[in-house]
DNA sequence: CGGCTTACG
DNA sequence: GCCG
DNA sequence: CGTA
């Protein structure tokens, strides 16, 4: 039986009367896990005393799927088949919200073996491999978006986006916990440096392919060679590699809210400044801030950008400004 | 077998 | 690579 | 060619 994605599906939905949760002992020390079962009993969290048919969400510190099956093999288990493996993550933050809530992505055991594909054909960059990229991403976006575990690539096989290559990749996964295909890849010398290259700002795969034909091999190889590029946003890249590494916190995209915030109230007294992006979803670490700048009567906004850009620079707040223009 | 997001420098 |  |  071909499970079919369903929109909200049923399972974690936040109003379950039917939930039954079950918690892998496994990883999990003793005073630990009472103290989980505690709080779920406190919390209303329906927990379930056996792994049966009955279960809906199993959570497990295990990490993969694969390590839960094995064990649960070697215990002479059978996992229900309805039920979806969680990690210890979602059954946390069900109890910070005393809800059975929603299972997302980022519970579920990492899809990434096609964003490796992805990601090698970005990098390799012929003609033909963008668009298999394309394809391994909308693939990849797809399998996130299930709201179950796959367990057999059968659930999969009359989906939208899901071909052979993708199937067979899945299946390999499955099966032997890997796929060769892919463990290829990220273990190669040409994609390793490909992408360590590619993660500076201003690089992308034709200069990264170029630099490793010079026979380097490390940022400090690029750096060390002098000038590399003419291009100021490689200068900037390689300058900030380090600074642009490091995660912005809540804290610090507050602040900077707060700062633009003061000085475009200055110029354009009423303008609102607000953060969207990652931190409006609420998340507590980012790699970059995201504002929307508006205006209460509309059109006042329109102007406001430059002067903003030029206090700013005043106070000496901006290391690299520049406005591109745009057609609307 | 054609087509695959779009706009900018 | 996958769809239409 | 590279960024968002």
């Amino acid at each position: 039986m071909a499970l079919k994605p369903q929109i909200g599906g049923s399972i974690g939905a936040s109003r379950d009367e039917t939930a039954a949760i079950f918690v892998l002992p496994y990883k999990i020390q003793r005073k630990r896990l009472e103290d989980i079962k505690h709080s779920m009993l406190k919390k209303n969290i329906p927990l379930a005393k056996a792994l049966d048919h009955t279960v809906t969400h199993i959570v497990t510190e295990f990490e993969s799927l694969e390590q839960v099956e094995k064990q649960a093999a070697k215990d002479g288990l059978q996992l229900p088949t309805a039920a979806c493996v969680v990690s210890m993550g979602w059954l946390v933050e069900c109890l910070k919200a005393s809800a059975v809530l929603p299972v997302e992505e980022s519970h579920l055991f990492k899809k990434d073996a096609l964003e490796v594909l992805q990601l090698h054909a970005e990098l390799k960059d012929g003609s033909q491999d963008y668009s298999r990229a394309l394809a391994f991403r909308r693939a990849s976006c797809l399998l996130k978006s299930l709201p179950f575990e796959v367990r057999d690539p059968r659930q999969l096989s009359r989906l939208k986006d899901i071909g052979g290559h993708v199937l067979r990749v899945v299946t390999d996964i499955l099966d032997n916990g890997s796929s060769k295909e892919v463990e290829d890849i990220v273990s190669s010398k040409w994609f390793q440096q490909m992408k360590m290259f590619t993660s500076i700002f201003g690089v992308g795969s034709a200069t990264a392919k170029s630099w490793i034909s010079k026979g380097w091999t490390t940022i400090e190889d690029v750096r060390g060679a002098g000038c590399p590029s003419s291009d100021w946003r490689v200068v900037w890249g390689l300058a900030f590699y380090e600074d642009l590494g490091c995660p912005v916190s809540r804290q610090e995209a507050d602040t900077f809210v707060a700062i633009v915030h003061r000085e475009a109230e200055a110029i354009w007294p009423g303008t609102i400044v607000t953060c969207v992006g990652g931190f409006r979803r609420g998340k507590e670490v980012g790699h970059d801030v995201d504002l929307l700048i508006t205006h209460p009567r509309e059109g006042e906004e329109v102007g406001l950008l430059p002067k903003l850009l030029s206090a700013l620079a005043k106070r000496d707040l901006i290391l690299i400004g520049h406005r591109e223009k745009n057609s609307y």
